[in-house]
DNA sequence: GATGAATGAGAATTCATTCAT
DNA sequence: CATGAATGAATTCTCATTCAT
């Protein structure tokens, strides 16, 4: 990456203490700094959006001047490109930790529960949706190197794929599951983006009935069972 | 008042056209030169998405400049909410003229063409998506009044009321034939977005199929019947 | 002056109707129609200020289009300078209605009268004073003639000249009472501007017991006399 | 904090200038660098008068961009109002520094010194006067803050105080010494409005002596005394 | 590695004025 | 006489980015 180019030059240029003690601390250093601008910027992408999320106020929220923010990150996009990786992870995590309780039916229950582990995610995080549809929608070209798409799409994936696995234990072809689990995708997406949008409010729905509708229908569908409906968990 | 008068006395002076013509052509040509600017406006924001879609820019494209766009609109966020308008009705003549050819079941087959107009219509026309939720979501007060509010999600509405409708005619009852209309609408919303992010191809799905699928499962669940599936329209 | 040059052509143009007969009438519509500016001024004027009249705030206040009032003046400096003509001649109007009801000195009574009437004028239309201030110090060259600059200096000057008048029959000479004069014009001036920017509140005192204190020992210091002091008239 | 660290680490590597020494430094240069756009900005606002005082203008007297002005004011108001509050300090200065030199009666003397200085400030700084006026009436709320205003405000009272106090020492008590004390104001503001304005050359006055003869008959009327009159200074 | 200064382009909007019709 | 369209210059302000120090 052009990035680690950079801090290895700098390196090199003064070579007091071992290169590589000194490689080791500098990079830990390095990763805690961005790190910290990465906070500041979700703190602020939170808060004030992406509009709101600028450079600048992204710098003051962690204690740094405008230019100081350039030695860690190339240019905005690749912030907005991190704290989309990290929003990833996140996710990841939350799919991961998300276990069913379902005694009649174990493979249902995890079923819902990762899936709902998604869909939860994006209901309290509606930012984190914007976040990932301007990175891949808008982005200029600089901002999204093909690595660090790939990267992401791998991530993205990957938070669906314990999804995707559970239908296939549940009986499902490779081929349908993958189908199914976009299909679950698209419902997500799209209950979350009426919702965020306050379109939703005009049918006088609730986001979490939609999802939990569809996943019904979704089970009932599935070639072995007879599963039962779990509502889905309240919003905080 | 002096406006009437200034007007007769114009007719008099030339003794040709009467008031009325002139008045009407005035009119006409002011329509026209707010349609040129919309084209503008929709050029540019098909080309250059929301934030390339300046009042410069659009001036530029218009042939005018920034100020004289002033004198027919109040400001951009008008544009923006006349291009909605003006999308939303296109919308509409869209589902309007959509009817199905289904033999062996007319309801289901208009049910079918009426949400496959609406789906077909965002998914040529991606930018147009982008629009509506930018307008609702993060529009300033000025932009937005309440009546045009209201003017434009009426609108949305109307153009799924023939779904809505349709899912009746099959047998549902109000409240159900809304909620599943709401989650065609979350599904096919879904479906776009994920496809114009690039997000769908990861998945190696194409959103027709999707889209067909989902229509499929929904009549499959309807009270009365036995449908048989129809494929969605290519797409040009 | 350039207009009436204008209206000639206009009627030479045309020869119909008897030039002075139509000289008559047009002059007739034709200051009707400034009077119809000139009042939008005004109330532009009250309501936003000296900045908030703009050319096209007044024209559509006068029901006309920003050009057309281009007919009636030459630009937007003369329609100022014709709103502190108008302004003016109301002024000296207060002043002349203005009589004194003092039986034990009838001359203190008026000299007071006269010197109050000038004090409410302004105190009351505070924006008058603005105007006054605006045309004569940051006008542009254009805006104000040497003829009507004079012709406004006639004004001011003669809506003063009752008090000098009184000051003069109550003893003074032709100079001192001048200066007299001049003075009571400064004191009014500069507790109407301490009042009309808040200065004055800061001292918590009153404008009206300010200028009364100012005239009784105006008077207490006129050769003849031992007059009695008259409260000036409460603000509506 | 993150900051000083950096200080720090900055002065380790010059080793030469301490950091107090720096942050002086810098600071001072600041100050300078806002000295400079405040000179610019009192120019501009001498030369063109508020309106004409624009921040592009400032800017280009400054030699900047006018992005870079706001690295120093937050806004333009900002700058006005910083303007403002350094005009108040020099004049309390200018007031401070004027001593009487009256043998016979050293409290007259000191009076008529202190009211004189605070007369000549401003008749010899006469955009000042309309920017305090401005200032205090048509400022935007951003621009003026309740505190800024409060301490314009005691700035403009300090600068009457020793008026005040010297009509106090002058047998007056402290209710009648802030009324004479605010007629004496109104009377400079007065006398100065005329005068910039060019009302005053019409009665063919002299503000000096104008002012002069205020300050005479204040003192005649106060308690104790027989004071001479001293005229004021010539202007330069 | 970080600063602080500065740039330069761009944003929306407002306005007096002109002019063909 | 009046319109309505349009201009062009002005306004304040914001921002990502660069760079000498």
């Amino acid at each position: 990456m052009a990035r680690s180019t950079t801090i290895r030059r700098g390196s090199v240029r003064k070579a007091a203490t071992p290169p590589d003690t000194r490689l080791a601390r500098e990079s830990t250093l390095n990763q805690a700094r961005r790190m910290l601008i990465l906070d500041a910027a979700r703190s602020a992408f939170f808060e004030l959006g992406l509009d709101g999320a600028s450079l600048r106020e992204i710098a003051k929220r962690a204690g740094y001047t405008p230019g100081a923010i350039y030695s860690y990150f190339a240019n905005l996009e690749e912030i907005y490109g991190a704290l989309l990786g990290e929003s990833l992870q996140r996710l990841n995590q939350a799919v991961a930790a998300a276990s069913g309780c379902d005694a009649s039916s174990p493979a249902v229950g995890v079923l819902r529960a990762k899936a709902e582990a998604f869909y939860v995610f994006y209901r309290d995080n509606p930012k984190e949706l914007d976040l990932g549809f301007y990175l891949f929608d808008g982005m200029k070209p600089r901002g999204l190197t093909p690595e660090l798409n790939q990267a992401l799409n791998d991530q993205l994936m990957a938070a669906l794929r314990p999804v995707q696995r559970q239908l296939e234990i549940l009986g499902l072809g490779a081929g349908a599951a993958v189908i199914e689990t976009t299909a679950v995708f698209a419902q997500i997406v799209g209950i979350l983006v009426l919702n965020n949008t306050g379109r939703i409010r005009l049918f006088k729905q609730n986001p979490d009935a939609l999802f939990a509708r569809y996943m019904d229908s979704l089970i009932h569908r599935l070639p072995v069972l007879e599963s039962t409906a779990v509502r889905v968990s309240e919003r905080g």
